[in-house]
DNA sequence: GCCGTTTTCGGCCCGACTGTTTTCAGTCG
């Protein structure tokens, strides 16, 4: 799959183009492309073959051949070319907040400056501040965009993010001056990763907001106090943003900070073939500059056409056209979930016990969970022996008569070994309720051999659910090689479920790919892989990728009673 | 570079803040 290159490549340029001074609607033009190539939910090489690069939007003549070269022949010249023109350490410094290609060019003709090294050193040296428009404000503000930077600019996963900004948004709650409390930014999007947290509000008393703010515990340093917007950095690192606004212009402002800035573009660009005006103060006339609207959020939806588009669709991927056309999804809920399909036990590395886990489900008011312990090649997990396996199946036998509305299905994650086969006999595997599978091993072999390994999985009748398919880790490891197409067609073909991992290092399928599964007439199985109690809450972490891979509540395998789950499996047709 | 029942040429999202200026360019979200 080569979406994410080509993406990647159009980016670079687009960043070169700048710091080159090229036209800036030719650069957005490659920013754009970029964007739509990287979520992109259909193979960019099919695509080719197939020639329809033309139905892709943002994609024009000239760069429709840029990306027929480049899958055609694996290279691109006219990126080649472009990169000879610009030192690549200058592209990094373009990273640091307060620099832009404008002042990159300037460092690098008459400092030549072209790593954040050099651009480090230069500073503190005072040669800056030597040049025309740059003073010694300039020199602080780079060094401190260099720390932020190095501090830790990563992108954090949400699962992180999340429950600090709800700590931040309860204290904040309960000051008597707060009215209203909302998240923007890509947290209230539910991206996978998180850049930065932004709290938008309404109070009466701005001041002593900020003040509480300020001063909450997990506060680090004070960036900035202002009236009406402050700035933290916890102990952690992350940079958080409260702002404090008019609660006349609450809900433009809500959608301006919520994003993406894609969405918001085309939202704008509609707004304008209307003869209408957003920003964050409002809907207006263009002509007489009436303000329409701006109080709350849905108003801006309903006076441009549309139906009210959740957040986490927000990114200018079809979700303007659907909500035009009033086709939107109605997306899935946490409430539409009835059962977990992927939890560890004490039998092999989680830390509670079947009764346990049973009783921490029954308060979540679901109706069933799967007990999916690892599989006897996993040793350091301590996976089930043939004779284990056989035991707790026999214990959950007896469990589930003692048990009333409630079901516990004899489940397990069986390792899809190095060759393709099972851990496990058909015979043992066909004893079970539920089997997921899954790759802990091998993670280096060849697209081919990843993409055999799981269709051969994908094909054993009494295999149910692809567990987390791509085996990525947010910041940690890249996913394996692995043709998803391909599997997601076999998946469709065999009767087997993709799942989405919620655990948040994973969170795989990712929303690009379950949109994709959806498309190709997958269903979706959700399993928090909760190897302790709390982990069940990571089933919050798994909405979000539903959510924003469009899926509604019909898409996704545990919406099910679980007598209709049981029926819906290959094994029991 | 893309795009089009207002256009195949001439547009292309909007506003605030900052640092440098004395009217504005650059950067950001």
């Amino acid at each position: 799959m080569k979406n994410r290159e080509i993406a990647q490549i159009f980016y670079e340029m687009g960043e070169i183009l700048e710091i080159k001074g090229d036209n800036p609607f030719k650069i957005r033009a490659y920013y754009k492309a970029a964007q739509n190539m990287e979520s992109l939910t259909e193979d960019i090489e099919r695509i080719v073959q197939e020639d329809r690069l033309n139905e892709l939007p943002g994609i024009g003549v000239k760069l429709a051949l840029k990306i027929k070269e480049y899958v055609t022949t694996g290279k691109l010249r006219a990126y080649e070319k472009l990169k000879k023109k610009v030192p690549s350490g200058l592209i990094k410094i373009l990273s640091v907040p307060g620099v832009g290609p404008k002042t990159a060019k300037l460092l690098y003709e008459e400092l030549k400056i072209d790593s954040i090294e050099k651009l480090k050193k230069a500073a503190k040296e005072h040669k800056i501040s030597q040049l025309p428009h740059l003073k010694e404000k300039t020199e602080e503000n780079i060094l401190r965009g260099i720390e932020i930077i190095k501090r830790g600019m990563e992108r954090m996963p949400l699962g992180v993010a999340l429950p600090l900004a709800n700590e931040i948004v309860g204290a904040l709650k309960k000051l008597p001056e707060v009215k209203e409390i909302n998240p923007a930014g890509s947290l209230r999007r539910k991206k996978e990763t998180i850049g930065d947290i932004d709290i938008l509000i309404t109070s009466t008393r701005p001041a002593k907001v900020m003040d509480v703010f300020t001063n909450l515990p997990c506060v680090s340093q004070v960036i900035a106090h202002g009236e009406t917007k402050s700035s933290i950095l916890t102990k952690e690192g992350i940079h958080v943003d409260v702002r404090v606004l008019n609660p006349r212009n609450y809900g433009a402002a809500l959608q301006y900070f919520t994003g993406s800035k894609e969405h918001n573009i085309a939202l704008r660009t509609l707004a304008l073939k209307k003869g209408l005006k957003i920003s964050e103060y409002g809907i207006f006339n263009k002509r007489s500059g009436k303000r329409l609207a701006g109080e709350k959020e849905e108003d801006i939806y309903k006076i441009l056409g549309l139906s009210y588009i959740e957040p986490e669709l927000r990114e200018n991927q079809g979700e303007i056209e659907a909500a035009k056309a009033n086709r939107l999804p109605k997306l899935i809920e946490e409430s539409d979930i009835r059962g977990d399909l992927h939890i560890h036990s004490n039998w092999s590395d989680g830390s509670a016990s079947i009764e346990k886990i049973v009783e921490a489900a029954r308060k979540r008011g679901w109706e069933y969970v799967a007990i999916c312990d690892h599989s006897k090649s996993l040793k350091i997990a301590g996976g089930l022996s043939d004779k284990e396996l056989k035991e707790q199946i026999k214990e959950i036998r007896k469990l589930n008569k003692r048990l009333k509305g409630f079901r516990v299905l004899a489940g397990i994650e069986v390792d899809i070994l190095k060759d393709g086969t099972l851990d496990y006999s058909d015979e043992l595997l066909r004893q079970l309720d539920f089997v997921v599978a899954a790759i802990h091993s091998g993670f280096k072999q060849s697209r081919e051999q990843i993409t055999k390994r799981i269709v051969k999985a994908c094909e054993n009748r009494w295999v149910d659910v692809i567990a987390h398919p791509t085996g990525r880790l947010l910041g940690e490891r890249a996913p394996y090689e692995v043709d998803l197409d391909k599997v997601i067609k076999v998946a469709k073909h065999t009767g087997t479920f993709l799942e989405i991992n919620a655990y948040p290092k994973r969170l795989d399928l990712n929303d690009i790919h379950s949109r994709k599964a959806k498309e190709g007439g997958v269903k979706i199985s959700i399993g928090t892989d909760a190897h302790t109690l709390d982990q069940l809450d990571y089933m919050t972490i798994a909405l979000t990728a539903a959510r924003r891979g469009w899926l509604e509540k019909k898409d996704v395998l545990n919406t099910l009673p679980v007598d209709r789950l049981l029926k819906k499996l290959k094994r029991n047709k």
